[in-house]
DNA sequence: TAGGCCATCTGGTCCT
DNA sequence: AGGACCAGATGGCCTA
């Protein structure tokens, strides 16, 4: 997706400029070339130093023309090096300070999106080219913690039948942990939330009042990421219709 | 076409 | 002063 760099100050913005006093400290001016080359952001695609203006859908755009800069900076050329306005260069100094903010901030939710993708590759999906949404991926997260922490809470506890964390963990469990479930066992257990697994009956009906979103109810559809959780104990999975609910 | 999701821009606020 | 963080706005893309 293109981004719009020329996108600009707003108004209220371009007017404040103008009216401060702020613009007296700026004595020294720049001419126009180096003001540009010192300020213009590389990728806007707005003419050199027009400042590029937000258009509200259906307005029109500025009365100027094109063809009038152009005759005024080949004048200004011929005259040699001129004067830029001090207002003109406070705002072009805002202007180098938003697309660094603008930078910065993109930046910033580039590695956000990392660390979400990075949490995406130890959750596990069904299908495999799921893509769980942002949203998704922190619900999931949350209740596949709790539902794992659960687990091994039964099994330290011990368990009907001898169950015990070897038992459960890692390797009866492991369609949970990163990597593909194996189709034949698995995908009815997401698919349908149905506790086929080893695990499921390892653990004893909970009513532990802190788990998730305790007082929640909701329902969920076959093949719903959040609440399929492969391996984990049917009465667990009963308790899961607590977890986060998915709205 | 409406709605969901997403990326990006933006201005405000807080912190160092 | 500048950077980090946040939330609102906007527009693009995709799907039912």
């Amino acid at each position: 997706m293109p981004a719009p760099l020329e996108t600009c100050l707003s108004d209220l913005d371009c007017a404040s400029s103008s009216s401060s006093n702020s613009s007296s400290d700026l004595s020294s001016f720049l001419t126009d070339e180096e003001d540009c080359a010192r300020l213009q952001p590389p990728a806007s695609a707005s003419g050199p130093c027009a400042p590029a203006r937000r258009v509200a859908p259906g307005a029109t755009g500025t009365s100027e023309v094109p063809g009038v800069q152009d005759e005024e900076q080949e004048r200004r050329r011929r005259r040699g090096r001129a004067r830029v306005r001090p207002e003109a260069l406070l705002h072009s100094l805002r202007r180098s300070r938003r697309v660094k903010a603008n930078d910065r901030e993109r930046n910033r939710m580039h590695n956000l999106n990392a660390a979400l993708d990075a949490l995406r590759s130890v959750l596990p999906s069904f299908p495999d080219d799921t893509k769980l949404t942002k949203i998704e991926t922190l619900r999931f997260a949350y209740n596949y913690i709790w539902a794992l922490a659960e687990t091994l809470r039964l099994a330290d506890q011990g368990l009907p039948g001898g169950g015990a964390r070897e038992r459960l963990l890692p390797h009866q469990c492991a369609p949970c942990l990163p990597g593909p479930p194996s189709p034949a066992s698995d995908a009815e257990s997401w698919g349908s939330g149905a506790a086929a697994s080893p695990c499921a009956a390892a653990a004893s009906p909970l009513s532990d009042p802190s788990s998730p979103a305790a007082s929640e109810d909701f329902t969920y559809g076959p093949g719903d990421p959040l609440f399929s959780f492969p391996g984990l104990p049917k009465d667990l999975l009963h308790t899961t219709s607590r977890f986060i609910p998915y709205h």
